[in-house]
DNA sequence: TCTTTGTTATTTAATGGTTAATAAATAAAT
DNA sequence: ATTTATTTATTAACCATTAAATAACAAAGA
């Protein structure tokens, strides 16, 4: 190999190397109608015989663009990038950023803090998912003239957002279970749900979904602190499902039903009670949300609410890339439709 | 909102209004010993009633860093970011991204060009996948001076790289198939596969993984061009898998073993089967290829070769940074190890 | 007092591609 | 010959960081 520190050539040098500007090194690249044809096939010649191409941070710098989206990590990478729902809606998102030619960019927390990724974010407009958003976020984005669209946040806030009625969903397939006459239910609700209350009055995703579980319970007569209904919290992974079960059993052994907020945890459940030799749904039934690939391949195949994860990545980045764009200025909110879809998982309840 | 178009203030501006240079306001900021503390005082002052923060762009552009790592996709979206294994791996360069303050960039194609896309790539190194590396890239990369780690490339080309040892784990997999009777065998390859040999003489892993099938039929008496072995070529989705059912048994309706390289392919042909009500493996046994999460949720659960997604791409980028960092030098290829796993979709052949 | 040396504080200039604004040169029209 | 239009090419600004240069000032020595 070489030793010697090999220098790129520069615009620079191909300015000085063909006897023109910069300006005319940049137009013969980006506008060659601007000059002679003469200057535009010196120029290239001396460009191509140097091997010369622009420097990208320059470039990006002179543009003011990024040629990037940013998918803002809500939380570590161990509690996201091991969800096939994001994963899924990571997808949608690539697919666009592919067609739009841009790259995609996954921004984790800079030194634990998100505040900080988002203030030196290389990226021309950023989406979130399931985040409640903090005021002095969208605050430093809206410094920083960068557009942004919330999957799955708080569809309260005014901000461009991607969302399906999670309360009329979530009350939807608890109806299910109420109707199939289990009273002993255990609700796993997802852990963002901790801070929900206590830090704003922003509803995240969890909260919604605790409502609409709420609002079904009442047409039954029953309420979330009624002694028969427990609540607990989970990471949004296989693993934490997995670990779950003896939590479920030691908070209400007489449980006949679990209902979960995420197909990955409800799968951990499952795979636990195979494991176990626990008859679903004859001695247990399980309930996601999401409806993933594996909530079908999955036996018995899991009962759950199917969300369109690819489609609201699609939408999502599509509306954002709108925004960047200049394409539209006001507060769109996209409600995409979802589907409850019953299988094995869920039973009938036999006393 | 407000239709002035709202400058965000510049590191000058800051300067202007405090009464200093930029270099001391950049000072105040990055290293405020070098200034008397009543400058560093008055300039943070300032450059906080003005809502003042470096502008990520120049910021990259005067450090020569992007403070990011690429992924580039060896294809298009559609069969890249739907491969449970490959998000595996991003998994794995995403938790070393995070460690390390770094974002982790998507790369597809650019204007349908992977040449272009590493061109103007704004990142600080890159990690590829599955791709055996055209001599162009590389030669760019060179340029460009990004250094590059290849994931499942090719491992006899000059570059660093992670891998496994594809022929050897392919040949112990084939010999548990042939062990147990089976004789007329499908072999599904990756599509990559088509180019490996037409245009140049890199060993793609699925070329490698061929060899070992081979190598493996021969201590059978058995050769890749017998007519009771029959090969396929599938893109690597579940999707595809599903759909391969059929080809399977057009061409070679005495099949009694489908091999594959891949796990979501075999996972998608056992999807279909059980849709088709055909018995696995009393009529038909499937192995796989990569061991995934879903290869253990489905029944019959695969028979497949586990290696590390995660761990690939844990140790890729930890390598790719200490080349970022100039912590060395000479080209490191690092093995891992892999193992067979047999599980119940795999079974005896029974004449 | 004047120079030398050392220390601290601050500024200049370069980094690199793009483009608005400007200038220069040429052709066309009056 | 003079004005107008068109083509071609250049200057300067954009932006944060930092090596290198400079300025300011004090202490030490002649």
């Amino acid at each position: 190999m070489n030793d010697i520190k090999k220098k790129r050539p520069t615009i620079k040098d191909i300015a000085k190397e063909s006897g023109y500007s910069k300006t005319a090194v940049s137009f013969a690249f980006n506008e060659p109608s601007r000059l002679s044809s003469e200057a535009v096939k010196k120029i290239l010649e001396t460009a191509n015989s140097l091997g010369y191409f622009p420097n990208p941070l320059a470039r990006n710098l002179s543009l003011q663009k990024h040629f990037s989206i940013g998918f803002l990590l809500p939380q570590n990478i161990n509690h996201t990038m091991n969800n096939p729902y994001i994963l899924k809606v990571i997808e949608g998102i690539s697919k666009v950023c592919e067609s739009e030619n841009y790259t995609l960019t996954i921004i984790p927390p800079l030194r634990s803090s998100i505040e900080e990724a988002v203030k030196s974010a290389a990226v021309d407009g950023l989406i979130t998912m399931g985040m409640g958003l903090e005021n002095k976020i969208v605050e430093i984005l809206d410094k920083r003239n960068i557009p942004l669209v919330a999957i799955d946040g708080n569809p309260s806030q005014n901000i461009p957002s991607v969302n399906i009625d999670d309360e009329r969903a979530s009350h939807d397939i608890m109806c299910e279970v109420l109707k199939r006459g289990h009273r002993n239910i255990t609700i796993v609700s997802l852990s963002e749900d901790l801070f929900t209350d206590k830090i704003s009055n922003i509803k995240t995703v969890p909260l919604l979904r605790r409502q609409g579980y709420e609002r079904a319970l009442k047409e039954y007569g029953l309420s979330l602190t009624d002694e028969r209904i427990s609540i607990l919290l989970s990471e949004c992974t296989f693993e934490d499902g997995v670990n779950l079960y003896s939590q479920i059993i030691s908070q209400q052994p007489s449980v006949s039903c679990v209902v979960t907020m995420s197909d990955i945890v409800a799968i951990g459940i499952l795979y636990k009670l195979r494991v176990e030799k626990i008859d679903v749904p004859a001695t247990l039934s399980v309930v996601g949300f999401d409806n993933l690939l594996e909530s079908k391949l999955i036996s018995p195949r899991l009962t759950t609410v199917d969300q369109p994860g690819l489609d609201k990545g699609i939408f999502a980045s599509n509306l954002l890339f709108d925004y960047i764009k200049g394409k539209i200025e006001n507060t769109t909110r996209i409600e995409v439709p979802y589907k409850v879809i019953i299988r094995e998982s869920l039973g009938e309840f036999n006393a």
